[in-house]
DNA sequence: TATGAATGAGAGTTCATTCAT
DNA sequence: GATGAATGAACTCTCATTCAT
């Protein structure tokens, strides 16, 4: 059951392929009522295909979820990677990533759901493609991370733990944050700012250092 | 929704009753399979019970599930606030709290992958019941968080916000250090103290307050 | 699987037995849910007895069936044959039969919903039981019928198949008028007397004999 | 509750689709065993389909027999209605009528066993359907009459009790028809002749009118 | 007698997947 | 390429019945 990459971006003309439309509509139902409750039919129906296309273009279930979740890490990757290349110092680096995390789940687009999600209430096996994947995402973190260190702009700590760890502490947050009720609306509010702010008290480097 | 059975200790004898073999069994099963992984003849074989027997304590799968996650919240609520209790100082709470979730871990039981798996993956109504146990756990902790601050043992900052961060941040590498492999091995090492580090150094006061 | 006749009155006391208890609440419970809807633990409740005390006193579920559908055959049969010992008329049993079988269920018993439901989507073996107990039941009439010919009072025909088109005329009339709508009231009013009519004209002997 | 699919006619070949081989199937089953002694993997193993076939052309066991109870009343409307509109008279639609149900149960059919146990023994709301559908028949039937009696063929009475008791009367002796013993092979024989003319004595106008 | 905890076969239903067209 | 009818293993849950106490 080995990883495909179908076409992220149609080859040949501008309007998305089927394969985007199938991940798209994957995307929003996997995040709204997870793996398992997400059926095939279901997926079909919103994307507007059959079943066979589904099949077509995606071996199994399994590889639906799998290519919704790399495209959603992708994305957050590129960000994080295109800000760092641009020079941007690590506090505000921070900032902005959690700020784009809050951001994704208030545009509606449920993605931060879905990464949250992951890895848990699934198959054994697609469990462990979902946290070679994070472990993926994460690494990537870890990098920027060491980089960081090594300028003396963040403290010296364990680049995959406090990865992990950051993961987890804007994970958590937001995905308290898409409850729905009072509470959710407050932590979308103030969320971005005292995410950022926890997150960099845990970064940042000692005073005298 | 009928009430559940939920005799915890046994009258009579030392050995557990039939309802807390059923919950231990399912508590490893849904730690390393997930909700919708674990059937409920798994779990009655794991129990060495019937089918019968586990449909005469708990009415329905998903107050199995409700069920070990409210024995999981409510053993770690104890520790915690028994120390608080104590006058246990904060920083040092935060790291017994932390090296606590690493030791549950380490001691095979799991039940820390069940906790980040709350939540999701699973039937809509169930996941709000959930989210409302974690709720009710996260409130908890927030009112340590609170005293906590009024103390002035802590900075100032969002209680609940708090409570989701910390939580977010220990499960994230603690679901990390029950991989298997080399790292997770590492991870389980330093885990305890880089963890609570980072918390501590999340939680401290400024310096001149 | 023999039939087994319990106490119908209680040898020692008054009050009714456990056993009358029992075909009591199961009789109510049959009535209105059928064989299939009626469980053994709701007629325990409804009796007020345990399991156990069922399973005491009639050795399967099918028996208790039996108990209620021979109990309330026999009440109607012994109503029928005094009313012909005394020596009412032909159409006068046939009027006061017919009003019998309504006034059973206008007075809530719906033991008339009971006979109708005998012997159909019924495990195959108690089918034949209860078959063998209508029988025995359309048996009787068709004696009285048969004796009824021989004196003239009514015209000669094949008693069984008369007793039987008897049976379902009724029944399938009363059936109807338990439906609980503007009709069911309807046809509680102007049944016996129209449903006797009926009866009556199928009976009764030519003009010229 | 979903639309079942009906397909009565296959349109290209002469054998009938999946969906009236399951009915078929489920047909003789339901009519020999009841609803609840009819389990959905025996209907699938009668019909030669998989489960999953069952499912595809039915939302569920219920609507199977819905469907079937609706195709047995359906033809023997059509029966009645087509001889009504050839102008056939009273008494004579009422003889071949009484003929066709025996018929039908002489020929294996075992049809007439299934509607005699409608609205019995099933589950409540399925239940209120048969008796909807019942309904709908009779009121079919009692149109008839309504009509015969205008034109003074048949005598004046309430129409539709009428029919529900005709109705009863034939399925009772059907019933008893088909027990498979000596009697029953008596009353396939006698049946259709005294029935009809209990049926016609029941409903023909009065001598002097 | 009387209890109710325990049993387990069997129920209806779902759904990822296949394949002839 | 694209379709959707067909498959069947696996699911959760029910309930008549047993038996140690």
């Amino acid at each position: 059951m080995r990883v495909v990459r179908t076409n992220v971006r149609s080859e040949k003309s501008m309007e998305p392929g089927l394969a985007d439309r199938i991940r798209a509509a994957a995307a929003r139902l996997f995040a709204r009522r997870g793996f398992h409750g997400t059926g095939m039919r279901l997926i079909a129906e919103e994307a507007g295909v059959s079943i066979g296309a589904l099949y077509h273009y995606f071996p199994s279930k399994e590889e639906v979820f799998l290519s919704v979740l790399r495209q959603e890490y992708d994305q957050r990757l590129a960000e994080a990677q295109g800000m760092w290349r641009e020079g941007v110092s690590a506090p505000e680096v921070v900032r902005r990533v959690v700020e784009l995390h809050f951001a994704s789940i208030t545009a509606g687009h449920e993605s931060g759901r879905l990464l949250s999600q992951a890895g848990v209430g699934s198959p054994l096996e697609l469990a462990l493609q979902i946290l070679a994947l994070r472990e993926e995402y994460a690494t990537c973190i870890a990098d920027l991370l060491s980089q960081a260190m090594q300028r003396r702009e963040i403290r010296t700590a364990h680049p995959l733990l406090t990865a992990y760890a950051l993961l987890g502490l804007v994970e958590a947050v937001t995905a308290r944050a898409l409850a729905g009720d009072g509470t959710a609306d407050e932590l979308q509010r103030v969320g971005p700012a005292e995410v950022a702010e926890i997150a960099w008290r845990a970064l940042r480097p000692d005073k005298e250092e």
